[in-house]
Parts: C-alpha cells; sequence; structure tokens
DNA sequence: TCCTAACTCAGTACGGCGTACGGGATTGAG
DNA sequence: CTCAATCCCGTACGCCGTACTGAGTTAGGA
C-alpha cells in the first residue's frame, strides 16, 4: 500500500549517482549528455512549471535528444528527482559560517531556507522519501554546527535541526500554496471574499464558528503580523527556556 | 506556471458543493448515486492505496458504475479530493472541547491530529490549495478557541494556531514519509545502513562532515527521543513566554 | 588488426491516467 | 403528450512513465 509520489526503488544504484560514486565508462561511444546537464535542464522546467509539469519527454526536449537516452543516464524519474533536489541544496549560504550566536545562524538559516524554498516551489512538492546526498548531509551538518553552541544534549541538537527544519519547510509550503492558489484560480483573496463572503455570512453569523467569527471581527485576518517569523521566534524562544532549564 | 497536484478550477461550484448549498435536481431520471457515496469509496481507496492509486476509474468500479458517470455529481477529480479532505476533517474530538488549560487542549489538539494524519496518510500528500469546507472551517474554529485563554491578541492567536497546525502536520508528513520509506523499497533503516554505511564512513570519516559525524558517534541518531513531542513543547513554552512578556 | 563485449542512442509500443464529447435513456413540468 | 432537464456512460484524445528491442559506436584483448 501507499506509495504516492513514490521515491526511487534501487537505493543502490541511486546512492551512486547522488554521491557519484560510479566510475566512467571505459569502452563504448562516447556519451553526448551527462547526468549534471539532465539534472539542469530538469531544475529548469521545475522552476518554471512545476514538478506536475515535469516530464521525462520535456526534459529530453530541452537537451534535443530522445526521451529513452535519458534512461541510460538515470535509472527513471523519481531518482532524477532525487538528484535535482540535493543539486539545488548546493545552493545558498549555510548557517554555521554566519556570525553570531546560535540564535543568529538559526535564524539566518530560516530566513535563507524561506527565499530558498521560494525560488524552487517544486521541492516543497516532491516527496520525502528521497535518499541523502551529500548537499543536502552538507546542510544538515551546517545546521547541526550552528545548534551546538546551545550547550544541549546531542540528541536534543538533533531533535531541534529537525524541528526547525520541519517548521520551514511547513510553513513555506503554506506561503507557497497560498500564492498559488491566486495564481491559478485568478482570483485574489479580496475577489475571492467578495464572491463566497456572503455565503460564509450565513454560517459565520450563526454560531457555528464563534471564535472565527470573533477573530474576524477583531480584523485579526487582515493583520500584517508575519506569522513565519512570529512562529520563529516562539520556537527559539522555547529552545532558550530549555536551555535555561538544564543550564 | 506552477500548478502541480492544482487544486479546484471552478471554486464557486466547489464552494457549493463543499457548504452543501447546491438545491436537488426536479427533473430528470434518479440519482443512482450520490457525492457523499463517492466520496467515502474514494477516501476508501486513498486510505489503502495513498493519493497516487486514486483514479476515477478505480472509485467507478468500486460503486459499480461507468468511469464518467462520477462527472455528474463531482466537476473533476480536484474537487472530489477538496470535498475527502473536508470529510475526514469530519472525524475525530474538537481540541476546545478538551478539559484543562490552553496547553492541555492544545496537547490534545496535536497528539490528536497526529495520529488522524497516520490514520489518512494521503491527506499529507494533497496539495494544500484545496478551498475551506465546513468541517475543516469547524476544527479551525477549536483550535481558535482552545488557543483564546492564552489572553494574547486575536491576531497573534490566529498566528499561533497556523504555527501549531503547520507544525503538526510537517512532524506528521517526516514521520509518514519515513514509515513508507521504509515499506516501499523493503529496506529497514538498519539494513540501510548495513549496506550504504561503508560508503558513507568514507565521507563521515573525512572533515566533510563534522558535526554530523559528532552526534552520530554521540548516539543521537539512535536515541528515543520523541522528536514531535519534544519540539511540541518548545513550542508551547514559547508561546508561554509569550504570555509572559505581554502580561 | 580485427573481433567482440560494453556501451550509447532512440523508435515503437503498452498500459495507465484525466476528461471532452456526444448520444441514449429517463423523468417531471407545462 | 411534449420537451427540457438530467442521468448514465462508451468512445476517444492527449498526456504520462518506461519496457523492449535493435542499430550504431567504441576500446580492450587476441
Amino acid at each position: 500500500m501507499t506509495q504516492d509520489n513514490e521515491g526511487p526503488r534501487d537505493l543502490t544504484r541511486t546512492m551512486r549517482l547522488l554521491w557519484r560514486t560510479d566510475g566512467a565508462a571505459t569502452r563504448g561511444p562516447k556519451p553526448a549528455l551527462d547526468v549534471d546537464r539532465i539534472v539542469t535542464a530538469a531544475i529548469e522546467i521545475a522552476d518554471a512549471d512545476g514538478l506536475a509539469g515535469l516530464s521525462m519527454r520535456k526534459v529530453a526536449d530541452r537537451l534535443g535528444v530522445g526521451t529513452m537516452s535519458l534512461y541510460t543516464y538515470v535509472p527513471a524519474k523519481a531518482e532524477l528527482v532525487s538528484l535535482m533536489l540535493d543539486t539545488v541544496d548546493g545552493e545558498g549560504v549555510l548557517p554555521h559560517t554566519v556570525a553570531g550566536s546560535w540564535r543568529a545562524k538559526t535564524e539566518s538559516w530560516a530566513r535563507e531556507d524561506w527565499s530558498f524554498y521560494h525560488r524552487h516551489e517544486w521541492m516543497l512538492h516532491a516527496s520525502g522519501r528521497h535518499p541523502l546526498g551529500p548537499n543536502t548531509m552538507r546542510r544538515f551538518d551546517s545546521a547541526l554546527r550552528s545548534l551546538a553552541d546551545t550547550g544541549l544534549p546531542e540528541d536534543e541538537i538533533v531533535a531541534n535541526a529537525d524541528v526547525i527544519d520541519t517548521y520551514i519547510r511547513g510553513m513555506a509550503r503554506r506561503s507557497v500554496d497560498f500564492r498559488q492558489r491566486e495564481a491559478s484560480t485568478g482570483v485574489s483573496e479580496d475577489q475571492w471574499w467578495a464572491e463566497h463572503g456572503p455565503m460564509l455570512e450565513t454560517h459565520l453569523t450563526g454560531d457555528r464558528f464563534p471564535a472565527v467569527r470573533r477573530v474576524h471581527d477583531a480584523g485579526a485576518f487582515t493583520s500584517d503580523i508575519d506569522s513565519f517569523e512570529y512562529g520563529l521566534q516562539r520556537i527559539l524562544d522555547g529552545i532558550e527556556g530549555r536551555i535555561r532549564t538544564l543550564g
């Protein structure tokens, strides 16, 4: 049961591709392509059209080769996505290189990843089942180094890294989904409320959703509070409290 | 650009379906089906085979009707998923009905949703672009009510609800992805390390990933710390700190 | 030098998907 | 009774990932 977007099937082969531990072939014709060119082309397509707009045929067309030629370099689409993810993880500033306290480093990490996910929105729609490549590992390592100054036990450092990363991804996805909904329906939030507001009002004015109604009347939905920053500060506050407790 | 899994196209129609504001037809043959039966069948399939295993043909087969008959009741697959999401959101305990402080209510909410997402894993793989239905709205309302006792300003209550919900979803997704990776490759984490460990060791023993290496040697990866609970407590601690600051 | 194993390249084809279209059957309103 | 509204659904189209197959190319070993 349950495969959804699925990850790669043949893990051994994928690991070799990710970590570049496969030796070059000796015999046979000179390859006209290489894995990197395929991955680069695929990333360009995904940046423009999303993961759903990425197909093997489109990648091949962009590179001017037959579709099936790609399979000489990459076992299947899932493995290609694994490579795309790791490649893109090679971008950007590593948080542990930023000056300042663990908190400053972590804030930098969060904001960096936030804009990073907005630059490659498709990453948020990829399955979480892809194996770790070297660049992803490098980012993870950097995150752990950023949190080392907390002085927390190692297992709590790992837990905090997981929690912060999950938070960033989740909020970025929320933001991206929101933007894409406006873009794909061509309906702005204002237009939407103008159209469906009256029907919802019927429900809101009843006692079915009292808290939503109260919060709505208080104007909280149009508040310019930045949820991402707000929640980030709450999490960092919580970690600081933990440090004090243990210290 | 960018559509990926996409949400519904015709929002007006979808809203009518979600909020059941379409009147019954008068003329024409008696319908053999209704929206609820279609949605129920689709949920059963998705629970068993994931979103990728859900197809209009399979839903129709399960109901013993022609594929295209479904389109009499539902405009398209995206709208069906919207209905599935809202239907499933009708399950479970609403957090504001739980006894105790806002913190107790929120913990209950988090743990409830955690097991909820593990019961319907496909929800985590659905696009976030589906419009709100009544059951989802009800859960949101309940979340806001749970946080009302914090005494925080309304806009911060909304922000906290967003943050907590995002955190729960994100951690649940991480957990589900992990489980599914084991299930789909048939390779347990132990087996995986036995197979790829040696290759990774080569990298780990170098100075490329010092923090990962240190944390690994400390046994933090095999620690039985519960990241979900740990992070939840950090977030709730952070909110408590905020309450004290403002109070 | 030549043979042949190893390798690249890609056309064809298969089974799956969502769904547009159109036609036949059925019903209640006028 | 008529006819518009509505249901049911077979057929077909254009996508998708990729298995299979075979033709062409290269370099190592004899």
